[in-house]
DNA sequence: TTGCTCCTCACGTCACGTGAGGTGGC
DNA sequence: TTGCTCCTCACGTCACGTGAGGTGGC
């Protein structure tokens, strides 16, 4: 003379532990009992059960069903899970994009997947160094970073850069930094930074973040030419 | 000489208790401390929660990502990470239709919305038993019994049995009986059963619900009228 | 001293999943 | 007696959120 919770929730297409879930929240009413303590379930129950897995698959959260309890949910509510569906299909297709650039070029995902493959080359540091001002310039800026990587290329020098020692000579070093002040200049007349992009990477805190960047991922004797580097340009 | 936990969350654009929960687990290397205790992040740390926080975003679970470390993720695992993602936005976009219908006839949710109009106007008792015949068969048979309702109208003896009560004399039962029978026979004609939702209603599971289904919704004197009726129709 | 930050437990959240240990029905 | 079902705790899962209580730095 009534289900079992087994059986009502085999009817309702759910399962055991639900619908004891829902009693204890309050959300489904408990069944009378057989003389032997078994819950006997009856066709309200049932009823209520299939509404209750119908909002929860539309999106509701199990609160907001409480709060519309057996009634028809009023429209703001259906506008605000509506609104975070939305989002949600959003967020996942951005990322089903992003999964299929990564799928085309496979790279550790330090990076926005459309600069991986212009960094494959870099040495560890330089990828460390562009993954932090991806990131701190955000995932638009991507393309900036990309053609600067394109453009800067690996000449000898920056090979000859990734192995600088303490005991690098004067002239070396000199040399170097003339290099890459020229290199910067003219990347940076076919590349200049976005202007929305300066001022997330010009800001004190942001300059004091790349700063210590630089001194982990350069030795001192890199740093001495990037210093060189930056007196060449003028911007020290 | 390092970055705090809070500022390390903040160039990452997560939390504090994120950070933390990483260590947890063990997906991101614990820093050294300064003398008093406190954390001093690097640049490899930063580097490797952009990496995690990346990953996240994707849809990777924390799990997978322990798995994969800071190498390419493998194209299996990116094309299951892809293939539930897919299965969300499915999910998400049907739901989204659900909702829409939802709102244009605004209704308890327990049956599928393009049935909840043509049932505006059901008994109660009516509207669980074909809430549990939608449930049963499945939502594709909601235009099924959106037919069924419609066509079977609400006549003077749909009112008349509603009311029915245990005095109901014999003749009122037959009458009733015999108008519902063959009500029944020209729907049926009209919108038979179909096939592929026999099995769902016609397994002996499915004739004890239904039977336990009427024998809570409708009082004796109205058993007493369906089951003459059945009588009428031959199917008893 | 006050206010702000850092630290480590440790419990809470969401919607259940998964045994653990005991009883009832055939 | 065996096997299956029912019951009620009660801890586990996932990815963190949110205080609780104590210390450090200016």
């Amino acid at each position: 003379m009534g289900w079992s919770t087994r059986e009502l929730a085999l009817l309702a297409g759910t399962t055991l532990r639900a619908v004891r879930h829902y009693h204890e929240i309050g959300l489904l009413a408990e069944p009378e009992r057989r003389s032997n303590g078994y819950k006997a379930y009856r066709t309200r129950h049932l009823v209520r059960l299939v509404q209750i897995r119908r909002l929860t698959e539309l999106g509701f959260t199990l609160a907001q069903i409480a709060e519309v309890g057996d009634a028809p949910a009023d429209d703001s509510t259906i506008q605000a899970v509506d609104a975070s569906l939305s989002a949600a299909i959003d967020r996942l297709e951005h990322a089903r994009a992003e999964l299929a650039e990564l799928r085309e070029h496979p790279a550790p995902a330090d990076m926005p997947p459309r600069m991986s493959a212009a960094a494959a080359d870099l040495s560890p540091a330089d990828r460390s160094l562009y993954a932090v001002l991806a990131q701190m310039a955000g995932d638009a800026s991507a393309d900036h970073w990309r053609a600067l990587i394109d453009s800067s290329g690996r000449d000898p020098e920056t090979t000859e850069f990734d192995a600088l020692t303490e005991d690098a000579d004067e002239a070396t070093r000199e040399r170097l930094a003339g290099h890459f002040a020229a290199q910067a200049r003219a990347v940076e007349a076919r590349h200049p930074l976005p202007p929305e992009l300066r001022p997330a990477l010009t800001s004190p805190t942001a300059g004091d973040a790349l700063i210590r960047v630089l001194l982990d991922v350069y030795n001192p004797a890199q740093l001495d030419v990037l210093h060189r580097m930056w007196k060449h340009l003028g911007h020290l």
